[in-house]
DNA sequence: GACCGCGGCCACCTTACCTCA
DNA sequence: GCTGAGGTAAGGTGGCCGCGG
């Protein structure tokens, strides 16, 4: 699939995030066609529904690198099916270690005990986060022995932790959309004024000099589309036009695009939900 | 080659526990 | 000491994919 990032990396602590709008992926170690990785937030996540998809740092160099793909599927895992073994295991007393807050020997099985990682863990985690987001069941083994922890905790924890970055891209895309929304607000209030304007000064009577008639709108601020990254200046997928504010100011103001069966052309490829209102 | 079952991994949602104001 | 909010480890579920029969 080699999907790219769609663009707006956005760094989060550090933490290297693809923001994939509307057909974004990556790739991570495991997963040869990175089968999940990019998912539709739900509508919940995001009042402004924008149809957002994120995706992780593409690892597929490094995947190839460490055994990523099939070979990963390979090495015995321990992961969810195999949880089950793993928990079986425990119950029959081999832990490998619950050490990390200090409680390893409290448990009865019936209540489910919260253990803290320690900073160290923390701090290693974070570490081995940061340069990939994803293990391979034998970096997971790895990891878990260098931290004294079950491999079950680890793979836990990075599940935790591409959620808690998931959720906070999502508050940030969220307030960039809102953001966009007022401006965009703002600046149809703008236009409506202007061409009220101009409509008056069209119906007014002819001036006396050509000097008064310099009714320039250049005293306003540039447009929004002016200020907006090129990559929201997208391309409509049906009629193949630029999309953006840009087109659809530009239709606006070409009333002669409206046919008679078509009230409104906005040619406004809107990059999150792909859809082109054409 | 198509189909099916299985295992593995992931995202997502939820729960339970802990910490702190 | 009690309480509510926030953080987070862990449980549960469903979807997707690769693999082998």
């Amino acid at each position: 699939m080699a999907q790219e990032d769609g663009g707006g990396h956005l760094s989060d602590a550090g933490l290297e995030l693809g923001l994939s709008l509307g057909g974004g992926g990556g790739g991570t170690p495991n997963a040869p066609a990175h089968r999940g990785s990019s998912r539709r937030l739900s509508p919940s996540q995001c009042p402004l529904e924008p149809s957002l998809t994120l995706s992780m740092p593409d690892d597929a160099a490094t995947a190839a690198a460490s055994g990523g793909g099939g070979a990963a599927h390979s090495v015995s895992s321990l992961s969810v099916g195999a949880v089950k073994r793993e928990r079986a295991e425990e119950a029959d007393g081999e832990r490998v270690s619950s050490t990390a807050a200090g409680r390893d020997d409290d448990d009865d099985g019936s209540t489910r005990k919260k253990l803290r990682l320690t900073k160290e863990q923390s701090a290693l985690l974070e570490d081995r986060f940061r340069e990939h987001s994803t293990l391979n069941p034998k970096q997971k083994v790895a990891l878990a022995k260098q931290l004294n922890l079950r491999p079950r905790q680890v793979e836990v924890w990075f599940q935790n932790r591409r959620a808690r970055t998931k959720l906070k891209q999502t508050e940030v895309d969220c307030e960039f959309l809102k953001r966009c929304c007022e401006t965009l607000t703002e600046e149809n209030r703008r236009l409506q004024r202007e061409l009220q304007e101009l409509r008056a000064l069209k119906f007014a009577p002819p001036p006396p000099s050509p000097s008064s008639a310099a009714h320039q709108p250049s005293a306003a601020p540039p447009p929004f589309y002016m200020q907006l990254p090129a990559a929201t200046l997208t391309i409509c997928p049906s009629c193949e036009r630029v999309g953006g504010p840009a087109s659809a100011a530009k239709v606006a103001a070409d009333g002669t695009k409206a046919g008679p069966g078509r009230t409104s052309t906005h040619h406004f490829f809107n990059p999150f939900t792909h859809s082109a209102a054409c």
